[in-house]
DNA sequence: GCACGGCGTGATAACGTTTACATTCCTCCC
DNA sequence: GGGAGGAATGTAAACGTTATCACGCCGTGC
């Protein structure tokens, strides 16, 4: 890999003329910035983004670090999307990575994201009081929270509107005549979550129904944990006759579960989870869930960061997005 | 961040014998080595990757890129989950891009990669002759093909038995009584599915049936163009019975155009698909498909990425996993 | 008593950039 | 003709590591 030392030799300048010319700022005599281009060509040179990366202070890496449990879950697939687009239309780079929900691999990948220079982090924090992401926040770097947010620590953030988007489907399942409606919930302690068991309740309360308490589950966000707190909803003396699933996993894992007793969908019971799938209009039954704008969301994540990098001193910004329930055949 | 500067003045002691300290190698005497070992800790110092990849020839940036066509292509993001976990395993971090199937895209990556001194690449090449790749591996840097190969450059090649896999799929068909099957493919230029289109011939020519040329159309392994081949091929004056369709996206299209015709799966038209889906049990039918190990493909890539890192002269190797025809309503 | 070996440690170059500052060389004007 | 001023270019430091070499010190053996 040539250097700028070789160019610079090749053309006969100095190493700073070469630079001069691949900054393109300063002013160069037309005859010394053609010696110098052809001697950039004969040679192939490709600038080094690692010493670029070292001499200079920081907020300029074109390197942001992305941060999800799972790439997956559909849902963070395409947040990733909506950043990856972002990033290459401005000449970033990516450092993708799994957390898996564990608290650990997240404190590994942060490690990673301080010691690599990236120029900022966009995640998804395991809960309210994420301890790793609010040190690194503190400790500087830009940081935008996806999906979730901190509760200490004031960062750029874009969200959905979730107690919106849990209102509105569990309102529509009372619509549609139930009374009795489960709730399948993830980890009690992330904001998103809370904030869609408040639009349960609330909704329950807006037509005067009185909640079972009983009829709340909570699990930990994944396939597995829907399957069963279905089974455990399902073997209560009065069962729900209509599901709220928190998430898409958790959703496709309570199918699981109503399929193997062969309960007929809505029929026997009635289904809207939380999150969008590609595939959802192809299921069997079709269905209605409540559709999180994700790709917008990563895209304007992925925005605010890089005007946070562009002015770090900036007053944090939260951008909240609308869901949409689309009604298909589960309900 | 603290640097070792600051820490070898904190410990009163050299750069170089923090750095001792750091890599465990060599002798240093206890107390200084305690004394070292307080300053780290007091300053919570963090090495810079940065700086040490920029120090070190190659081969211990402890980074490594994947470029894939998408993210949200399930089976692309279970081989990136399979390339993560064993990256992780080992300290590594991942440099993730979407290459869309563009070659531009495709390129600018590669610069990157380049420039980031990573210390290899995963990838699905273009096609058959990326010359992109092909140069970039030509220059040195560890490359480790999945799912598709090269045809000129030898390289670790971690791939699926294509001809195999479309050979069951078709000739399960056949068993089911089917004598015109519709081939719906990707690319041409594109060795797996060369290999998958063999697979396909091979099945019919081994049940006798005289293939039908128009019943064979190239697409570009995205859903729009599964869904509008699929459409041409019900237009003709004698459809196919029934469907083998190359990629899962472009098999998400084809079940699009069947449904909105209304047409009956399986029996107005049987459907074989490449590719498992996590939601091909809960799909309305559920759907008969050829199943790649593609975590496997991920994992068993940088498997052979660290060891050709590790032994840069060693020959290129081909790993050969086998799909599995897993039958369910569709067919 | 002195040379020698070996161990612990320090000084320093190098990796490839960017950039502040120094130098050279014109041009122009008094 | 000589100095000022400015444009073009060069020099060198700095970023944070790793690794090579040199240095000083102590114990050992003749």
């Amino acid at each position: 890999m040539a250097s700028l030392q070789e160019v610079a030799a090749r053309a006969k300048v100095s190493i700073a003329t070469v630079s001069r010319v691949l900054n393109k700022s300063e002013k160069v005599v037309p005859a010394t910035r053609a010696a110098v281009e052809k001697a950039l060509r004969d040679l192939d040179y490709r600038p080094s983004r690692v010493a670029r990366r070292l001499r200079m202070n920081s907020g300029r890496a074109n390197l942001v670090g992305l941060i999800i449990p799972d790439i997956q879950n559909p849902f963070f697939a395409e947040i990733a999307r909506g950043v990856e687009d972002a990033a290459y239309a401005n000449q970033y780079a990516l450092l993708l990575c799994n957390s898996d929900e564990n608290l650990d691999k997240e404190r590994f990948y942060l490690d990673v994201m301080r010691a690599e220079s990236v120029d900022g982090v966009v995640l998804p924090p395991f809960d309210d009081r994420d301890d790793a992401v609010m040190d690194i926040a503190q400790s500087g770097m830009p940081i935008v929270c996806v999906d979730r947010s901190l509760v200490r620590v004031k960062t750029d953030v874009v969200e959905v509107d979730n107690h919106q988007g849990a209102f509105d489907a569990v309102s529509h399942l009372i619509a549609r005549g139930h009374e009795h409606i489960g709730l399948i919930e993830g980890r009690t302690t992330v904001s998103t979550n809370r904030e869609r068991r408040r639009g349960y309740a609330d909704a329950l309360a807006a037509a005067g129904i009185s909640p079972r308490k009983e009829l709340i589950r909570a699990g930990d966000f994944k396939q597995e944990s829907g399957r069963v707190l279905t089974n455990e909803l399902l073997d209560l003396r009065k069962p729900p006759t209509a599901l709220f699933v928190v998430n898409n996993l958790m959703t496709v894992g309570a199918l699981a579960a109503l399929h193997q007793r062969k309960l007929r969908i809505p029929q026997d019971m009635a289904v809207v989870g939380f999150d969008d799938l590609p595939w959802a209009e192809a299921l069997d039954p079709p269905l209605t869930v409540v559709r999180q704008p994700a790709h917008e969301v990563g895209r304007q994540a992925m925005e605010l960061l890089l005007k946070r990098i562009m002015e770090p001193g900036r007053p944090p910004l939260t951008v909240r997005l609308q869901p949409e329930l689309v009604i298909r055949r589960s309900t």
